[in-house]
DNA sequence: ATGGCAGAAGCATTCTGA
């Protein structure tokens, strides 16, 4: 079962991109970040002749996010909900269109597009740990213990040094910071592991090159688009891998794809080192 | 310290992103 995430810098634009990587490699869930356009405008038709549901929670020229699945689409929460009757939900997390979720073929997918924040003294960069703060509660009161779960998107954070091209230039700034990393940490609190790192330990892999300074030619890139699955899951990860080469595309999005495999009926490799810590802030 | 580049809105230029 192949899953991915792509923010795609807006949908309409980046629409022959999408359609062109999904038929090079099937992806069974592919969840967008950016797509930049109110649901009445997405170009809906395109995905569901390929065979596709669309679940899809957008806004005018910022933000937006969706799911696109060749499985059922079931319980679709957009935004932040309350499941178990909490207080309100304060107006300002479901402003910005930033967060879809649904089970899909007996896994639970929530897709997200965590605020930039600006810099570290902007009233952005509260905003974004707040948001974060809000999604942890928010996960904790949606996620039971024994949930398959999918949590990917656009973080808009590297989670550790090994994630930037040159940590000694940007850690500690915005993407790179010991609050940002604090905050996510306290999302994924122990529950989550990052795919990826299954795999690849070593840096020098990114998921987002700046569209300034020809940085994807330097090969400047951030590593801030995340595949988490929670442990559960782990022994059934086959891969995880970065779609960078859509990076290369004639107009193409800041960010590439990343994807992994599950396989689901397969048990018999443990992955998970129960030492393994979400990662060194 | 600042701008670089790109997309949307909308028609010149501003806002936003990371």
């Amino acid at each position: 079962m192949l899953i991915a995430t792509w923010n795609v810098n807006s949908v309409r634009t980046r629409l022959s991109q999408i359609i062109n990587w999904i038929n090079d490699v099937n992806p069974d869930i592919l969840c967008l970040q950016e797509t930049k356009v109110i649901d009445d405008s997405f170009p809906l038709s395109h995905f569901e002749e390929l065979g596709y549901e669309v679940i899809i929670y957008g806004q005018k020229s910022y933000n937006g996010v969706a799911i696109i699945s060749k499985f059922k689409i079931e319980n679709v929460n957009k935004g932040f909900t309350n499941q178990n009757e909490g207080g309100d939900i304060p107006a300002e997390f479901n402003e910005q269109k930033r967060l879809i979720s649904a089970d899909i073929n007996g896994l639970k997918i929530i897709n997200v597009y965590v605020p930039n924040g600006s810099s570290l003294n902007s009233t952005k960069f509260d905003y974004k740990i707040k948001w974060l703060n809000y999604l942890s509660s928010f996960l904790d009161d949606q996620l039971k213990e024994d949930d398959l779960v999918c949590f990917v998107g656009d973080f808009n954070i590297a989670p550790s040094k090994i994630d930037i091209h040159s940590p000694q230039k940007y850690e500690g700034g915005i993407m790179a910071s010991k609050i940002e990393r604090e905050a996510l940490n306290n999302v994924l609190k122990r529950r989550f592991i990052d795919s990826f790192r299954i795999f690849e330990k070593n840096t020098g892999h990114w998921s987002w090159w700046d569209y300034r300074n020809n940085a994807y030619e330097l090969n400047k890139g951030w590593r801030i688009d995340h595949i988490y699955v929670s442990k559960n899951l782990s022994s059934k990860l086959k891969s995880c891998v970065i779609e960078r080469n859509q990076r290369g595309n004639l107009q193409p999005s800041d960010h590439a794809p990343v994807l992994i495999n599950l396989e689901l009926n397969n048990d018999t490799e443990d992955y998970f080192d129960d030492d393994y810590d979400l990662f060194e802030i």
